[in-house]
DNA sequence: CGAGATTCATGTGAAGTATACCTTTAGGCTTAA
DNA sequence: AAGCCTAAAGGTATACTTCACATGAATCTCGTA
């Protein structure tokens, strides 16, 4: 025992193949932005009239997750703030993601949120709308100055809150005297622009980036740089870079999904003791991810749905080859029955199965049996080294057995 | 024997309901002038 | 009177139910060869 331990700990201070190990993470903002030289030349064409104090165009960026989009715009905001500084513009830059819920989901909070970040004090909550929409105006316009506001995730806003929201903020500079107001909106999904009122396309996009995925070589440049700085040297073996980037380049293109892949495989390979990040660390990593994204959606489901999930997993191990939605609801109940819960009507549970088949933990097909009627034929899709845990994680939250 | 009707078990869609969670409003209480 | 707090009132998103109709191939029915 005590010689495990030794070797685990030897392995968290002095032997740590790790230099510097945040260099991987999603937070992290390197130096340089390779393979994006010109969406960066574009932005800054578009915001550049900035340093000579006239408004830019409202910008819309969008791009696939991973493809450096946040990344680009805030290397860009520093280097147009740090340039405003020395020639001491009145530039303002606020950025926001609208994704995180407590400070963004409505109207009110990311106008509040964007009167904080300037530094004015606004209640949290009590006034009405228009009324801080009002000293938002009210508090830009004291000053000659441009503000450009960058909305990370903008789809966001539009699913949770009123269309109008982004109208009326391109409309605000109508009612601003002194002060300018240029929107970058910043979005992953591409459908987005086309289902949104046309009046606010035009006005939001007035100019429009796109990013595209990285390829697999891109990735590999993203990941040698990282790597270099992250890991002690001759750490990664050969063709590490590579296959993690081919892994990724194969799920659209995404560098945080390859940076994750590589700091999962130096912390696997790290807790083995191993010297050495090897070419089947990668493949336990990417099983990692998988599997830790399948036990935290199981987790993380609702008692309703971990009840349905329960009763396919009872079904398949009773080894029935065919799983039909009306065997699931009627092992459903009992499990309801055992759990004191209220038993949803068929066609409810019938959704939730539709949604299970969603997120990958089954494959629900639907086919017709002719006489013997229409219905989903189901296969559950967790690996059986799984099965334990996942059986555990469902017990537990249901307080059954 | 084959065309068309029938049938089953559930898919699928629309509309309605219950609920929880917000925001907004209004009333009442406190406080400062 | 202004400020602040709280309870009630209104709004909205979510999770579900109810009702109604759609599916689609195995099976049945029945007319015809």
């Amino acid at each position: 025992m005590t010689i495990k331990l030794d070797k685990i700990f030897d392995s968290f201070s002095t032997n740590s193949i790790f230099n510097s190990k945040s260099v991987l993470q999603t937070n992290y903002t390197p130096e340089t932005i390779p393979h994006r030289d010109k969406q960066i030349k574009q932005i800054a064409a578009i915001l550049g009239p900035t340093l000579r104090l006239e408004k830019p165009s409202n910008l819309f960026i969008y791009g696939k997750t991973g493809t450096g989009k946040t990344l680009s715009m805030q290397y860009i905001q520093n280097e147009l703030l740090k340039r405003a500084k020395e020639q001491s513009l009145p530039l303002t830059i606020e950025y926001i993601n609208c994704k995180l819920k407590k400070i963004a989901d409505t109207e009110y909070r990311i106008l509040a949120e964007l009167l904080k970040k300037m530094g004015f004090n606004v209640p949290s909550t009590g006034l009405p709308t228009d009324q801080i929409y009002q000293k938002f105006i009210d508090e830009i316009d004291k000053k000659r100055q441009l503000v450009i506001i960058v909305l990370d995730e903008v789809d966001q806003i539009v699913k949770k809150i009123d269309n109008n929201f982004l109208y009326n903020l391109t409309r605000l500079n109508a009612e601003l005297k002194n002060a300018q107001i240029s929107i970058v909106g910043i979005s992953n999904d591409l459908q987005f622009l086309e289902n949104i009122d046309p009046r606010i396309k035009s006005s939001l996009s007035e100019e429009e980036i796109v990013f595209p995925p990285y390829n697999a070589i891109q990735l590999q440049d993203i990941l040698r740089e990282r790597a270099e700085k992250a890991f002690k040297k001759e750490i990664i073996a050969e063709g590490v870079i590579e296959k993690c980037s081919a892994y990724a380049a194969r799920e659209h293109g995404d560098a945080r999904r390859a940076l994750d892949l590589l700091r999962i495989a130096g912390e696997i390979s790290e807790r083995e003791g191993s010297q050495k990040v090897t070419l089947e660390f990668i493949d336990k990593a990417k099983e990692k991810i998988e599997k830790d994204k399948i036990l935290d959606i199981i987790s993380t489901q609702p008692k309703q749905f971990q009840l349905v999930l329960l009763s396919i997993i009872a079904l398949t191990d009773k080894k029935r080859d065919k799983i039909y939605t009306g065997d699931i609801f009627d092992i459903y109940q009992n499990f309801c029955a055992q759990t004191t819960t209220e038993v949803l009507t068929q066609r409810r549970v019938g959704d939730i199965i539709a949604e299970f088949d969603m997120l990958g933990i089954i494959n629900a097909k639907v086919i017709s049996q002719g006489r013997y009627g229409r219905t989903r034929e189901i296969s559950l899709l967790i690996p059986p080294p799984l099965m334990d845990r996942t059986k555990e994680i469902i017990y537990n939250s249901l307080g059954l057995k």
